[in-house]
DNA sequence: ATAATTGCAAATTTTTTGCAGGTTC
DNA sequence: GAACCTGCAAAAAATTTGCAATTAT
Protein backbone atom coordinates (compact mmCIF):
# COMPACT_ATOMS: atom_id res chain seq x y z
CA UNK A 1 0.00 0.00 0.00
CA UNK A 2 1.60 3.16 -0.84
CA UNK A 3 1.19 6.54 0.66
CA UNK A 4 -2.59 6.54 0.23
CA UNK A 5 -2.85 7.26 4.23
CA UNK A 6 -1.37 10.49 4.00
CA UNK A 7 -3.10 11.29 1.22
CA UNK A 8 -6.43 10.62 2.78
CA UNK A 9 -5.10 12.43 6.02
CA UNK A 10 -4.22 15.56 4.07
CA UNK A 11 -7.75 15.62 3.03
CA UNK A 12 -8.96 15.65 6.61
CA UNK A 13 -10.23 11.75 5.86
CA UNK A 14 -9.42 8.46 8.18
CA UNK A 15 -6.84 6.42 6.70
CA UNK A 16 -9.35 3.27 6.55
CA UNK A 17 -8.29 -0.31 5.25
CA UNK A 18 -11.15 0.41 2.56
CA UNK A 19 -10.40 3.93 1.30
CA UNK A 20 -6.52 2.48 0.82
CA UNK A 21 -8.12 -0.71 -0.77
CA UNK A 22 -10.45 1.79 -2.85
CA UNK A 23 -7.59 4.05 -3.84
CA UNK A 24 -5.23 1.04 -4.64
CA UNK A 25 -7.71 -0.21 -7.28
CA UNK A 26 -8.42 2.74 -9.01
CA UNK A 27 -4.87 3.74 -9.22
CA UNK A 28 -4.34 -0.21 -11.07
CA UNK A 29 -7.09 0.27 -13.19
CA UNK A 30 -6.58 3.66 -13.69
CA UNK A 31 -9.89 4.69 -14.77
CA UNK A 32 -13.10 2.64 -13.48
CA UNK A 33 -16.87 2.53 -12.82
CA UNK A 34 -17.93 1.71 -9.51
CA UNK A 35 -18.69 -1.86 -10.24
CA UNK A 36 -15.20 -2.26 -12.03
CA UNK A 37 -13.84 -0.95 -8.22
CA UNK A 38 -15.83 -3.13 -6.43
CA UNK A 39 -14.49 -6.35 -7.93
CA UNK A 40 -11.19 -5.31 -7.82
CA UNK A 41 -11.73 -4.53 -3.97
CA UNK A 42 -13.36 -7.96 -3.98
CA UNK A 43 -10.11 -9.65 -4.56
CA UNK A 44 -8.08 -8.61 -1.61
CA UNK A 45 -10.89 -8.13 0.72
CA UNK A 46 -13.93 -9.76 0.38
CA UNK A 47 -16.36 -8.51 2.91
CA UNK A 48 -15.79 -4.38 1.50
CA UNK A 49 -19.53 -3.84 1.03
CA UNK A 50 -20.58 -1.96 -1.97
CA UNK A 51 -22.17 0.30 0.19
CA UNK A 52 -18.67 1.45 1.68
CA UNK A 53 -17.56 1.69 -1.97
CA UNK A 54 -20.47 4.39 -3.09
CA UNK A 55 -19.86 5.88 0.27
CA UNK A 56 -16.53 6.32 0.06
CA UNK A 57 -16.72 7.42 -3.35
CA UNK A 58 -18.66 10.35 -2.80
CA UNK A 59 -16.17 11.37 0.17
CA UNK A 60 -13.31 11.08 -1.86
CA UNK A 61 -14.58 13.20 -4.89
CA UNK A 62 -16.07 15.87 -2.42
CA UNK A 63 -12.87 15.83 -0.61
CA UNK A 64 -10.63 16.19 -4.16
CA UNK A 65 -9.36 13.11 -3.91
CA UNK A 66 -11.18 11.47 -6.81
CA UNK A 67 -12.75 12.72 -9.59
CA UNK A 68 -15.53 11.75 -11.49
CA UNK A 69 -14.97 11.11 -15.32
CA UNK A 70 -18.21 11.19 -17.28
CA UNK A 71 -18.48 9.16 -20.12
CA UNK A 72 -21.50 9.39 -22.74
CA UNK A 73 -23.52 6.45 -22.67
CA UNK A 74 -22.15 4.52 -19.82
CA UNK A 75 -21.62 4.91 -16.46
CA UNK A 76 -19.46 7.42 -15.06
CA UNK A 77 -15.80 6.59 -14.13
CA UNK A 78 -13.46 7.67 -11.32
CA UNK A 79 -9.47 8.51 -11.45
CA UNK A 80 -7.19 9.92 -8.63
CA UNK A 81 -6.84 13.42 -8.87
CA UNK A 82 -3.77 14.69 -10.58
CA UNK A 83 -2.64 17.19 -13.04
CA UNK A 84 -4.49 18.52 -15.36
CA UNK A 85 -5.19 16.75 -18.50
CA UNK A 86 -7.71 15.34 -21.24
CA UNK A 87 -9.47 11.73 -21.87
CA UNK A 88 -9.01 9.78 -24.95
CA UNK A 89 -12.27 7.58 -24.97
CA UNK A 90 -12.27 4.52 -27.16
CA UNK A 91 -15.37 3.86 -28.62
CA UNK A 92 -14.69 0.34 -29.05
CA UNK A 93 -12.88 -1.25 -26.11
CA UNK A 94 -13.60 1.48 -23.87
CA UNK A 95 -10.10 2.38 -22.98
CA UNK A 96 -9.46 5.58 -21.26
CA UNK A 97 -5.98 7.07 -21.35
CA UNK A 98 -4.84 10.28 -20.31
CA UNK A 99 -3.14 12.80 -22.73
CA UNK A 100 -1.34 16.08 -21.49
CA UNK A 101 -3.27 19.47 -22.15
CA UNK A 102 -1.03 21.71 -23.75
CA UNK A 103 -1.07 25.82 -22.83
CA UNK A 104 -2.72 26.33 -26.56
CA UNK A 105 -5.48 24.12 -25.61
CA UNK A 106 -6.10 25.60 -22.30
CA UNK A 107 -5.58 29.30 -23.74
CA UNK A 108 -8.25 28.39 -26.39
CA UNK A 109 -10.52 27.69 -23.52
CA UNK A 110 -9.96 30.96 -21.51
CA UNK A 111 -10.52 32.47 -24.30
CA UNK A 112 -14.33 31.22 -25.09
CA UNK A 113 -14.85 31.71 -21.12
CA UNK A 114 -13.65 34.97 -20.87
CA UNK A 115 -15.69 35.70 -24.18
CA UNK A 116 -18.70 34.95 -22.43
CA UNK A 117 -17.48 36.40 -19.35
CA UNK A 118 -17.77 33.45 -17.82
CA UNK A 119 -15.53 32.29 -14.40
CA UNK A 120 -13.79 29.02 -15.09
CA UNK A 121 -12.98 26.71 -12.89
CA UNK A 122 -12.93 23.70 -14.75
CA UNK A 123 -12.28 21.88 -17.50
CA UNK A 124 -13.75 18.49 -18.95
CA UNK A 125 -12.52 17.64 -22.47
CA UNK A 126 -13.04 14.10 -23.75
CA UNK A 127 -12.14 12.99 -27.18
CA UNK A 128 -13.83 9.97 -28.41
CA UNK A 129 -12.61 7.38 -31.43
CA UNK A 130 -10.47 4.58 -32.05
CA UNK A 131 -7.92 3.92 -30.05
CA UNK A 132 -4.90 2.68 -32.37
CA UNK A 133 -5.40 -1.03 -31.49
CA UNK A 134 -9.10 -0.94 -32.16
CA UNK A 135 -8.38 0.54 -35.19
CA UNK A 136 -6.15 -2.65 -36.10
CA UNK A 137 -8.89 -5.02 -35.14
CA UNK A 138 -11.23 -3.56 -37.20
CA UNK A 139 -9.41 -2.89 -39.92
CA UNK A 140 -9.41 -6.79 -40.53
CA UNK B 1 -45.12 22.24 -33.70
CA UNK B 2 -42.10 22.63 -36.20
CA UNK B 3 -40.66 20.26 -38.69
CA UNK B 4 -39.86 17.73 -36.38
CA UNK B 5 -41.83 15.16 -38.01
CA UNK B 6 -39.64 15.46 -41.14
CA UNK B 7 -36.63 15.47 -38.66
CA UNK B 8 -37.69 11.99 -37.57
CA UNK B 9 -38.94 10.39 -41.28
CA UNK B 10 -35.03 11.44 -42.08
CA UNK B 11 -33.52 9.20 -39.14
CA UNK B 12 -35.81 6.32 -39.92
CA UNK B 13 -38.53 6.68 -37.05
CA UNK B 14 -42.11 7.47 -37.28
CA UNK B 15 -43.14 10.25 -36.19
CA UNK B 16 -45.65 10.01 -33.80
CA UNK B 17 -47.19 12.98 -31.34
CA UNK B 18 -45.44 11.49 -28.63
CA UNK B 19 -41.81 12.02 -29.93
CA UNK B 20 -42.17 16.00 -31.41
CA UNK B 21 -43.40 16.54 -27.97
CA UNK B 22 -40.06 15.52 -26.82
CA UNK B 23 -38.20 17.35 -29.42
CA UNK B 24 -40.29 20.28 -28.71
CA UNK B 25 -39.88 19.96 -25.28
CA UNK B 26 -36.16 19.73 -25.24
CA UNK B 27 -35.65 22.32 -27.91
CA UNK B 28 -37.72 24.81 -25.49
CA UNK B 29 -35.42 23.67 -22.34
CA UNK B 30 -32.23 23.53 -24.58
CA UNK B 31 -30.60 21.32 -22.31
CA UNK B 32 -32.66 19.21 -19.85
CA UNK B 33 -32.18 15.29 -17.87
CA UNK B 34 -34.78 12.60 -18.37
CA UNK B 35 -36.90 14.35 -15.02
CA UNK B 36 -36.99 17.83 -16.63
CA UNK B 37 -38.14 16.23 -20.10
CA UNK B 38 -41.00 14.23 -18.83
CA UNK B 39 -42.15 17.35 -16.80
CA UNK B 40 -42.28 20.05 -19.45
CA UNK B 41 -43.80 17.35 -21.81
CA UNK B 42 -46.38 16.51 -19.03
CA UNK B 43 -47.38 19.99 -19.36
CA UNK B 44 -48.97 19.57 -22.90
CA UNK B 45 -49.59 15.98 -22.78
CA UNK B 46 -50.27 14.87 -19.32
CA UNK B 47 -50.82 10.97 -20.12
CA UNK B 48 -47.38 10.62 -21.86
CA UNK B 49 -45.25 8.27 -20.11
CA UNK B 50 -41.80 8.22 -18.50
CA UNK B 51 -41.27 4.79 -19.83
CA UNK B 52 -42.18 6.47 -23.47
CA UNK B 53 -39.81 9.32 -22.63
CA UNK B 54 -36.85 6.79 -21.59
CA UNK B 55 -37.26 4.68 -24.43
CA UNK B 56 -37.53 7.39 -27.55
CA UNK B 57 -34.23 9.38 -25.47
CA UNK B 58 -32.23 6.26 -25.98
CA UNK B 59 -33.92 5.23 -30.01
CA UNK B 60 -33.46 9.26 -31.03
CA UNK B 61 -29.81 9.39 -29.53
CA UNK B 62 -28.99 6.21 -31.52
CA UNK B 63 -30.24 7.26 -34.15
CA UNK B 64 -28.51 10.87 -33.93
CA UNK B 65 -31.33 12.88 -33.67
CA UNK B 66 -30.63 13.79 -30.04
CA UNK B 67 -27.01 14.02 -28.11
CA UNK B 68 -26.29 13.21 -24.75
CA UNK B 69 -24.68 15.76 -22.37
CA UNK B 70 -23.20 14.17 -19.46
CA UNK B 71 -22.55 16.59 -16.33
CA UNK B 72 -19.75 15.66 -13.59
CA UNK B 73 -22.22 15.08 -10.89
CA UNK B 74 -25.46 15.18 -12.27
CA UNK B 75 -27.85 13.08 -14.62
CA UNK B 76 -26.86 13.66 -18.29
CA UNK B 77 -28.97 16.55 -20.04
CA UNK B 78 -29.78 15.95 -23.49
CA UNK B 79 -29.84 18.40 -26.51
CA UNK B 80 -31.12 18.22 -30.38
CA UNK B 81 -28.02 17.46 -32.42
CA UNK B 82 -26.46 20.47 -33.65
CA UNK B 83 -23.33 21.93 -35.05
CA UNK B 84 -20.08 21.18 -32.98
CA UNK B 85 -20.15 23.58 -30.19
CA UNK B 86 -18.46 23.33 -26.25
CA UNK B 87 -20.91 23.46 -23.07
CA UNK B 88 -20.35 26.28 -20.14
CA UNK B 89 -21.86 24.81 -17.25
CA UNK B 90 -22.57 26.96 -14.88
CA UNK B 91 -21.74 25.19 -11.05
CA UNK B 92 -23.99 27.39 -9.04
CA UNK B 93 -27.26 27.67 -11.23
CA UNK B 94 -26.77 24.50 -13.40
CA UNK B 95 -27.20 26.43 -16.54
CA UNK B 96 -25.45 24.59 -19.93
CA UNK B 97 -24.91 27.36 -22.69
CA UNK B 98 -23.08 26.54 -26.31
CA UNK B 99 -20.33 28.26 -27.67
CA UNK B 100 -18.65 27.75 -30.87
CA UNK B 101 -16.12 25.47 -30.87
CA UNK B 102 -13.87 27.76 -32.51
CA UNK B 103 -11.13 26.22 -35.42
CA UNK B 104 -7.76 26.28 -33.18
CA UNK B 105 -9.50 24.68 -30.49
CA UNK B 106 -10.59 21.77 -32.85
CA UNK B 107 -7.07 21.90 -34.72
CA UNK B 108 -5.46 21.77 -30.76
CA UNK B 109 -7.54 18.82 -30.00
CA UNK B 110 -6.80 17.21 -33.43
CA UNK B 111 -2.98 17.14 -32.54
CA UNK B 112 -3.28 15.43 -29.65
CA UNK B 113 -5.36 12.65 -31.32
CA UNK B 114 -3.07 12.48 -34.54
CA UNK B 115 0.15 12.25 -31.82
CA UNK B 116 -1.40 9.00 -30.06
CA UNK B 117 -2.79 7.84 -32.91
CA UNK B 118 -6.02 8.18 -31.84
CA UNK B 119 -8.82 7.97 -34.62
CA UNK B 120 -10.81 11.02 -33.63
CA UNK B 121 -14.82 11.03 -33.79
CA UNK B 122 -15.89 13.07 -31.44
CA UNK B 123 -15.54 15.88 -28.78
CA UNK B 124 -16.96 16.36 -25.65
CA UNK B 125 -15.48 19.92 -23.90
CA UNK B 126 -17.25 20.93 -20.75
CA UNK B 127 -16.05 23.75 -19.40
CA UNK B 128 -17.68 24.57 -15.90
CA UNK B 129 -17.89 27.55 -13.64
CA UNK B 130 -20.00 30.63 -13.16
CA UNK B 131 -21.92 32.22 -15.42
CA UNK B 132 -22.45 35.91 -14.81
CA UNK B 133 -25.30 35.87 -13.35
CA UNK B 134 -24.18 33.88 -10.83
CA UNK B 135 -21.24 35.70 -10.19
CA UNK B 136 -23.22 38.99 -9.89
CA UNK B 137 -25.23 36.71 -7.21
CA UNK B 138 -22.26 35.91 -5.40
CA UNK B 139 -20.52 38.83 -5.09
CA UNK B 140 -23.12 40.03 -2.82
C1' DA C 1 -12.60 8.53 24.57
C1' DT C 2 -14.83 10.17 20.69
C1' DA C 3 -15.94 10.92 16.40
C1' DA C 4 -15.84 8.78 12.06
C1' DT C 5 -16.49 4.65 9.42
C1' DT C 6 -18.14 0.07 8.25
C1' DG C 7 -21.38 -3.66 6.78
C1' DC C 8 -25.72 -5.16 6.58
C1' DA C 9 -30.41 -4.99 5.26
C1' DA C 10 -33.97 -2.24 3.84
C1' DA C 11 -35.63 1.67 1.33
C1' DT C 12 -35.46 4.61 -2.54
C1' DT C 13 -34.59 6.01 -6.96
C1' DT C 14 -33.65 5.18 -11.67
C1' DT C 15 -34.02 2.61 -15.72
C1' DT C 16 -35.62 -1.35 -18.44
C1' DT C 17 -38.86 -4.76 -19.97
C1' DG C 18 -43.08 -7.45 -21.61
C1' DC C 19 -47.05 -7.16 -23.67
C1' DA C 20 -51.92 -5.79 -25.21
C1' DG C 21 -53.85 -2.19 -27.60
C1' DG C 22 -53.26 1.72 -30.73
C1' DT C 23 -50.95 4.40 -34.47
C1' DT C 24 -48.11 5.48 -38.54
C1' DC C 25 -46.88 4.78 -43.14
C1' DG D 1 -52.02 -4.52 -43.07
C1' DA D 2 -47.40 -4.75 -41.31
C1' DA D 3 -44.30 -2.90 -38.57
C1' DC D 4 -43.68 0.13 -35.21
C1' DC D 5 -44.93 2.63 -31.02
C1' DT D 6 -47.33 3.60 -26.59
C1' DG D 7 -48.76 3.10 -21.77
C1' DC D 8 -49.14 0.37 -18.02
C1' DA D 9 -47.50 -2.43 -14.48
C1' DA D 10 -43.99 -5.15 -13.02
C1' DA D 11 -39.07 -6.22 -12.88
C1' DA D 12 -34.45 -5.12 -12.62
C1' DA D 13 -30.61 -2.19 -11.68
C1' DA D 14 -28.42 1.52 -9.31
C1' DT D 15 -27.87 4.29 -5.39
C1' DT D 16 -28.88 5.84 -0.69
C1' DT D 17 -30.01 5.37 4.09
C1' DG D 18 -30.36 3.93 9.15
C1' DC D 19 -28.20 1.90 12.61
C1' DA D 20 -25.47 -1.15 15.72
C1' DA D 21 -20.85 -2.65 15.89
C1' DT D 22 -16.12 -1.49 14.92
C1' DT D 23 -12.02 1.31 14.10
C1' DA D 24 -8.81 5.39 13.60
C1' DT D 25 -6.94 9.08 15.85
Amino acid sequence: MKNYAELLKEHGLKATFQRMTILSAIEELGHANVDEIYEKVRQSHPTLSLATVYKNIITMVEEGVLVEVPIVGKKSKYELKKEEHLHLVCIECGSVVDRKLDEDLAEDTRKVADSSSFALRERQLNLYGLCSECQVSKAS
